[in-house]
DNA sequence: TTTAAAAATATCCAAATGGAGTATTATTTT
DNA sequence: AAAATAATACTCCATTTGGATATTTTTAAA
């Protein structure tokens, strides 16, 4: 039985997307959240057996968005496989989604037995379900180094994190403590722990540890 | 009429290919060649109007490969479409025919409505025929590599932690506090704490952080 | 130019951390 | 059998951290 966790802000389409899947007796819709903010305290209040083998998120959301919510569960939780599934198909929206940690990208126009079909090859042989246009779009980003190197420089901006944040965060990596930081950088220490609770709520977690995970695993060090 | 050109060494392989698109009678094989320089040759030999419109070239040939040859055909008949077709899926081969300039990369494995199919869309929208497969190479090659870096270093125990330190060391990568750790190990988490202690002392370090830095960097984690 | 956002500063508090000891019990290794 | 190593557990203590506010100053945008 695979764990499927819906993720999307309209109750319709979670219903839709459900259904869809209900025809295939093979998928289990363990939780739905409403946006990220949701789905990150779900899956925190689950043990680790609990938790969904695939999750289909939207993109745009209230709260935390797809996109950043993909880049720090997707560092917590990595057995789990992050599908977006959305109407949106530009570029950015693509490139972002992949670089943060998604494994597939279908659009919702997709039929019910395609993507039925498509997950269940993720589940058997690890090959993330990609909609036809959309993998186009990424060949030509891979085609494309201009483009894509455009849109690296915009990659680091994931979480939104400001300059300075970015230079605490890197700090921090060094095993600095605030004081030294505030040394460093001229500020006070506490300015440097205000900014460490801006990046560690931009990153939704609530520790240093787990903020150099996913600046570790994210590659924003 | 789609005007279709065949690349493949073996004389088999351009006949299965050929009687795969001959089902649809909107394709028209107008040649084939045995490899690239063949391919180019004939190339030359034809005014604009007779250029294929797709050419479907295999990967491995002998005097000239089909990476090189879509290097150079791509540049000189930027109206004509370059499509892959080939049994390798290696990661190295689809990135390099892809910068080469190929707008589509097909396994031979697929049926033959599905290559016909993937080329009528490639005519009719422009988007390149990608398979399912492939395009989730693609996919990795746009992902962070971060994880796949140092892969040898990661059996060495350079630091000689023992399994119960390393389990310790693994948690803490977690974002887990001492009574968290100690709770899933069943220990107290004084004797957690202890363990970091000595975790610190064997990585030559003095705080979480930079453990936890060093943990990363040399894949101990 | 007015507004809004980001950056910098500070204080209070509860909880977590790291350091340095001490000590008991298994398990290996010699 | 003795010695070394690993794992366990505890205490005391100073420091650090995360969280919640709050104020001021730049900086950037509407």
């Amino acid at each position: 039985m695979i764990r499927i966790a819906i993720v999307d802000d309209k109750a319709n389409n979670r219903r839709v997307i459900a259904d869809k899947l209900s025809t295939n007796h093979f998928f289990s819709v363990v939780f739905q959240a409403v946006d990220g903010e949701d789905f990150l305290a779900q899956m925190r209040s689950l043990s680790d057996d609990d938790h969904p083998h695939i999750v289909l998120m939207d993109l745009e959301m209230p709260n935390i968005d797809g996109v950043s919510t993909i880049g720090t569960a997707s560092s917590l939780y990595p057995a789990v496989k992050f599908v977006v599934l959305t109407i949106f198909d530009d570029d950015d929206k693509i490139f972002r989604a992949i670089r943060a940690g998604a494994c597939g990208y279908l659009l919702k126009e997709e039929s019910g037995p395609v993507i039925a079909d498509m997950l269940m090859n993720l589940w058997e042989s690890g090959a993330g379900p990609i909609s036809p246009s959309i993998a186009y779009k990424i060949l030509q980003m891979v085609q494309q180094p201009a483009a894509v190197v455009n849109e690296k420089e915009k990659q680091e901006n994931i979480f939104q994190l400001s300059d300075r944040e970015k230079e605490i965060l890197q700090l921090l990596s060094q095993g600095l403590e605030y004081k030294e930081i505030g040394a460093r950088t001229f500020i006070s220490p506490n300015t440097v722990k205000k900014h460490c609770i801006s990046i560690y709520q931009k990153l939704h977690v609530n520790s240093k540890a787990l903020a150099l995970k996913i600046a570790y695993t994210k590659g924003l060090i």
